[in-house]
DNA sequence: CAGCTACGTTAGCACCGTTACGTTAGTGGT
DNA sequence: ACCACTAACGTAACGGTGCTAACGTAGCTG
């Protein structure tokens, strides 16, 4: 593949050699939407998209893993601001909770591929990890914590965490499928998110009680909530 | 890299051809256990490891991902059975599908590599998601059906299959994470487990009724379900 | 024994991420 | 005005990857 055109970039000026760090992860960004995957996007192939020899890359970046860090920095970075602006519209501690997990899946289904190496990708802790941790989950952290100090979910010794675990495991698991598995028998996927969350949000305002239940009792306490009695058991759930 | 030793390995008898494809398999697998990532594991090594030169391999096998959906499709045949065998121990309808919940994110962390390859590749459906519809998710959807046989879930015109999708993209979710990001704050793990089923199966019974609610008492109503009543509304649910 | 074919090899292409080292150009010191 | 210095980038190349066309060779069948 002779590289026919090339029209290289010109010099950076003394100061400036950051400069060319913002090409890069923008030529990065581009390539990554064009080409949908990530091993599509070479080091060799930002460089000539940017105009500059492949090695310039690594006086910017460590390595490849180190770019698409950056870019998947900057990305989630947008994830914080979906998340603010879907909590600012809602009407109390419940619908803004609901409303970032909605705004959650649409952003990683905008952004599924970065969305797929950061969540799938390998296992070490990245920069990602820390606009993820610092500027995202606190956010949810926070919507947990407000539905449990209004009683809908009912308050835990362990705080709200272990909660919002589960709540992004879960939401976590459903864009994940339907990123890596969208011909699966997902049906319209807004009533499926729908569904999801409201599933979700029922069961954290049960399960607090339910956990003490014994095994054999948890089926007919099920089915009670399930609007058909079981053994004749009405209404009658309290538990101090 | 010099392959010093050269313990090459006897040709086949003539209708024998398919025995170096088992062998293949073996130290594709043993090799992934070792490496523990897709990409450490190359066609060369496996090759070396089998005794034989990189394109023989090529013979039977199309390409590395037809390799590695091989090596999947085994590994999934076995979640097959430990689905079975978990579904055995089970009292009723909800330990069934519970157990089956526990059993399946065993193996996912017991395979975590295949697991990644299978939920977390590409998008093109493979062999391997051919053994999971037909062998897998088949028994978990049955899980579900008998659940709402049993009343533990309220039945839905639409079958258990959307309530089996949730179940399933939940469970998937925690599984993934727990792979993916192992430092984050999962606490015990096996509670952990434990607090998500429990989550799953109560907001399972429970979505329906709650589905025609208004947003509005929405809040409301899973307040009193989380044990505090709101507004003064204590037991009063029920819908037809 | 001849020949055919399944089985495997030799040699090599195109590409990848990465590194050691040479080159250019702007800047500050004297 | 000159010159050393260094930031910014290029040249060349190494080892590795998935993959393939062409070639041999062992073993069964006539």
């Amino acid at each position: 593949m002779a590289q026919s055109t090339k029209p290289r970039r010109r010099r950076a000026p003394r100061g400036q050699g950051a400069a060319l760090r913002g090409a890069i992860l923008e030529a990065a960004r581009q390539l990554l939407a064009e080409t949908g995957s990530e091993e599509a996007v070479s080091v060799r192939s930002v460089a000539e998209k940017v105009g500059v020899t492949t090695p310039s890359i690594y006086r910017h970046f460590k390595d490849k893993d180190d770019l698409m860090d950056a870019v998947c920095s900057d990305v989630f970075g947008a994830l914080a601001n979906a998340l603010a602006k879907a909590a600012d519209g809602a009407a109390g501690p419940l619908d803004r909770l609901l409303a970032q997990g909605r705004a959650y899946i649409d952003f990683a289904l905008a952004n599924s591929e970065e969305y797929r190496m950061v969540f799938m990708g390998g296992c070490a802790p990245t920069n990602t990890d820390d606009v993820l941790t610092n500027d995202c989950f606190s956010q949810v952290i926070a919507a947990v914590g407000a539905c449990m100090e209004a009683g809908i979910f009912p308050s835990s010794p362990d705080g709200p965490l272990p909660v919002a675990m589960r709540l992004f495991a879960a939401v976590h698991g459903l864009a994940a499928l339907l990123i890596c598995k969208p011909w699966m028998p997902w049906g319209d996927v807004g009533s499926m998110v729908e569904a999801m969350l409201l599933m979700c949000a029922a069961g954290c305002s049960l399960e607090g009680s339910l956990a003490s239940l014994a095994p054999a009792e948890l089926a007919g306490e099920l089915s009670v909530l399930a609007g058909r009695p079981a053994r004749g058991k009405l209404p009658g759930r309290r538990r101090a």
